[in-house]
DNA sequence: CACACAACATACAGTTTGTATGTAAATGGG
DNA sequence: CCCATTTACATACAAACTGTATGTTGTGTG
């Protein structure tokens, strides 16, 4: 038995061979990081030559683009999957950041997305990919938390921005080994600290 | 003439060799990235060969971890210079993240530093680096805080390092052609809205 | 002064990346 | 249905780079 062996149209194979080349390459981008990554390497375990990865990519930046692409929307999915929007501000933005810390677990992550995501693409490429997908929903909810008056009112760009890196961090604290207790008392204590009034109970996390 | 052609002692002659390839690659690494300046291009800027770039480094990693070094070293020293300690706690956090933002904008710095750095030495190397020049005076910044009361008791590492990753990506972010003046008033945000209670008199300090 | 060693320079081997060329399969018009 | 063209690959090649091994010159030392 041949698995769809018969006649393949152009596109199928197209999209079976690229589908094969990411796959490949990001098993292994989060094994070992872009640089030690080989595109021999890859495409032996694609099961294809190298003729076909410089065919449908690019260069070796454009497979990793391709792929950091597609974990960065899963991360994003992860995240908007865990935060209903029934939720008041503040706890969904908490819920969006937990969900966030969560998805950033998943070995290989925090090294693809967070430090050679930046080095091989730049930071303006990383900030578009981020901004298309996962940063979208924060800012969403940094909007909504202040027009409900539950935050302070601040350029939105930038206030997204540091507190993504601030949740970038943490990620990567966490995975180093540091306590995730600690990192996510600390986030909140950002979040809340943006309030313009303190809020009843704001008592803060004991520290360790 | 010949500058210093007599008989230089062997200690001289490593250490003005070094420095010379320091030196050379601190100038390539600020103006293109780690990976695209190849050792041969490092070593005829140095007026010097390969053989002793490897007689001295064990390899262009351990030259660039000396060059990084080096200017971790320089933007924590603008940066304790800008900030005397008699300030009070608040403003002197002010006054050194407004020192840091204008150390970081020397050309180059920020990909050196935050972006090429934790991709070729990894996140941890970085770290152990900040910690030992630049964050510590941000972390005793920070525990001056909290004793004078005038900041919520935190974890002071999480605290340390997501504070210093807002500061990085205000940086990059500012480097990038965003409005320092946004980021700047967001950090400012941030850090007073760590204060356990609201201020007398918090009004943000003017934008430069 | 001679011997040992440090500080280089030169030569070499192994990999890797991107490109150029060659081949088989698919598409489309007549 | 057939043939020309294009697409999807595989193979071969050239260039560059890194790290090492070897050779040479200068320095320290008994």
């Amino acid at each position: 038995m041949q698995i769809g062996s018969g006649r393949r149209s152009n596109r199928d194979r197209t999209e079976a061979t690229r589908a094969d080349l990411i796959r490949a390459a990001r098993t292994l981008f989060r094994e070992k990081s872009y640089a030690d990554t080989g595109t021999p390497e890859i495409v032996a375990a694609a099961g294809v030559t190298r003729g076909a990865l410089y065919h449908h990519f690019a260069d070796k930046q454009a497979l990793f683009a391709a792929v950091v692409e597609q974990e960065a929307a899963m991360v994003a999915a992860e995240v908007d999957h865990a935060s209903p929007v029934s939720l008041p501000a503040r706890e969904a933005l908490i819920a969006g950041s937990d969900a966030y810390l969560a998805a950033m677990r998943a070995p290989g992550r925090t090294r693809m997305l967070l430090i050679d995501g930046p080095a091989v693409l730049g930071r303006a490429a990383m900030d578009e990919i981020d901004n298309s997908h996962g940063n979208r929903s924060l800012r969403e909810g940094l909007v909504a938390a202040m027009r409900a008056q539950s935050m302070a009112r601040l350029p939105v760009e930038a206030l997204t921005a540091l507190l993504a890196a601030a949740f970038d961090r943490a990620a990567l604290a966490i995975e180093a080994g540091a306590s995730a207790e600690d990192y996510r008392a600390v986030l909140v204590a950002l979040i809340d600290g943006l309030s313009p009034a303190p809020l009843p109970s704001t008592r803060p996390a004991p520290s360790r």
